[in-house]
DNA sequence: GTGAAAGCGCTAACAT
DNA sequence: ATGTTAGCGCTTTCAC
């Protein structure tokens, strides 16, 4: 069959005629099958030499379509703006790279309309599977892998349609709440003043959360009334003006748990104004550099983005995700140096926890 | 031709059959050409009907190899650990969505064979246009595309295998140097003793502020020394040390000019330990909201990534990528509450500026 | 107005 | 040991 080229890119009929052979010795050879082919040693060499000289490049998209597998794996995510998005999509990305698939990851903003339209389009592109993140309600999303017969598995925020993997976030808010009235002790602190700022109201994090640092202060004596809890969102903002509203109440409390860092941004924002001394103890539900290098003593939880990721997978590989399985992931504590300054010991590794050591190359 | 379906997709046949009509008509009726070639309007809705019953959802890889255009987009980066790097690949996707495209980033961590390999897989998926930024040296990824047909940019780091995008360091730089020589000169410091902290020796951006910082301060009269610029590279830890040694050499100077976040982070991080009073003017070429709300005066360029996206595009859409064209585009000015506290005018906007007012919504 | 047919680049079963 | 062939799902020209 005589095909003229289109454009310039080769094709295995090129290559086939530069190297007088056919078509499907070409490709049996460039997919390295043929030696399981007995194809002369002599004649493999001359097909890869001339791919290579010609510049040869496979065309992904024709042999989807023809093993009705892309090779595509797909993941949403709400943004990329903080480090544990950030975490979770470089995560995914080199998890993907070593199984020689493309990983594709796009961000929707939150916004229900663009999670619809971007599954929509991966699905059309025929990903294998998708991990959806950091949905709010990804019971729709589901639905559609599912008429489409794609695995898909929910990330961070879970879901009924499908297995779920996500972070202990009550186990680990215990343990926060816990180190927080050691330290509020420590520094001579009434722990019974504590308060609780950020997150949103019903949102499945925030009330694990919530619950967590109530059960974590009812473990050291203390009882909490819920008035306390300032679920004020995540507009950093709205947490700055939460703190002006308790510092308005009298002394300034001795330990705050910051839920998220963009609360924690606007409890700096509200340090702008108003000097705190000493200044109370931070625990954050969240891990940022950044904030780890305040000269303040916080104490940050950082979810274990490596083994979210790693589960994830592990879901697809199993070939099936179930509806509603959940599977959860420990975070790991991170100590400022104010805190270690202050004679805190290094934070044991929670039983079970994956620690690889990661060099994480800082920069810009 | 008979077909049995595979898993349990729906091609355009099977809703052919269940139609009672043909693939061809199935085809040109949910390309919307239906009116085009005049099918009967009752057929159109009966096949859009029973498309929707059966959750039809065009193969883009068939479409694709048939058309030669796979819709595809392709961007990488080195990471998102950044709000610029994190910033690009957000507005990346929403401008390739915009073009009813499907965008495809992948983080490289600025390894060289990470970014050929990543870059010959998007060709192998058939992307149509590139997108290379913040590579050292992208010459080699260029060829790759070059040899594919497919058009490329360069962006943030230029280089001369095609049109490069990058931000106006130089005149940043200057603007930022003029600012910061005025502050300090408000608060009573020396500005002769203002330092450079961060970036690293012989990358093009850093060599670009370094020029900007040094006309800067001889446009204010001042004349420094090239031994006063400290490029200790991108690690926090590394600026942290360079403060030290700063630190250690006399009274700590008036002014720094901090080339990137993570320099800046090591300067908190350096805070920790030096109670300096008053602290420094500081200066930064990057730009992060948690910095920004620090309680420190601090003034920070940021990098205009919508409009370095929109230039990008604009290269791509012009259908040639000039070997070694370069676009610039300024960055923007933005200042600290506690710099605004001290009577600082907000920054007049650049002239020429693609200012749309962008809501950001932060969340968790 | 609608259908038949060819072919995008690739793979794999089946011939030789 | 290698070539022939039949599609994967889609678009588009041409025929009726």
């Amino acid at each position: 069959m005589a095909r003229k080229p289109t454009g310039r890119r080769s094709t295995i009929y090129d290559i086939a005629t530069a190297a007088e052979t056919s078509a499907s010795t070409v490709s049996l050879v460039l997919n390295g099958s043929w030696e399981r082919y007995r194809i002369k040693k002599e004649t493999a060499e001359r097909i890869l030499n001339t791919a290579k000289a010609k510049g040869y490049n496979t065309n992904l998209q024709a042999r989807g379509l023809r093993l009705s597998r892309s090779s595509l794996v797909g993941m949403i995510i709400p943004h990329y703006r903080n480090r544990f998005f950030a975490g979770l999509a470089e995560c995914f990305e080199a998890e993907a790279r070593a199984r020689g698939l493309t990983p594709i990851v796009v961000s929707t903003q939150r916004d229900a309309k663009t999670e619809r339209s971007v599954v929509e389009t991966m699905i059309a592109q025929q990903v294998e599977c998708l991990i959806i993140a950091g949905v709010d309600d990804p019971d729709p999303l589901n639905v559609l892998c599912e008429r489409a017969t794609i695995l898909c598995v929910n990330l961070d925020l879970p879901g009924e349609g499908a297995a779920s993997v996500v972070t202990d976030n009550r186990a680990g808010a215990i343990e926060l709440t816990t180190r927080l009235v050691s330290l509020v002790n420590g520094a001579g602190g009434d722990p019974a003043r504590i308060r609780f700022v950020g997150g949103r109201q019903g949102e499945f994090a925030t009330e694990e959360r919530v619950a967590g640092f109530l059960a974590g202060l009812e473990q050291a004596g203390i009882s909490a009334p819920k008035a306390e809890i300032e679920r004020c969102g995540y507009r950093p903002g709205a947490a700055r003006q939460a703190f002006e509203r308790i510092a308005g109440e009298g002394p300034f409390p001795p330990g705050v748990f910051v839920n998220s860092i963009t609360a924690l941004e606007g409890f700096t924002a509200f340090l702008g104004s108003h000097r705190l001394a000493p200044p109370p103890v931070i625990a954050c539900f969240d891990w940022d550099p950044f904030a780890a290098a305040l000269p303040l003593p916080v104490i940050m939880l950082r979810q274990n983005v490596e083994a979210l990721i790693a589960q994830s997978f592990a879901v697809v590989d199993s070939g099936v995700s179930e509806r509603g399985r959940r599977i959860v992931v420990p975070p790991t504590l991170a100590v400022s140096p104010a805190v270690e300054a202050d004679g805190e010991e290094a934070p044991s590794p929670p039983p079970g926890t994956n620690r690889k050591a990661r060099k994480v190359d800082r920069d810009g």
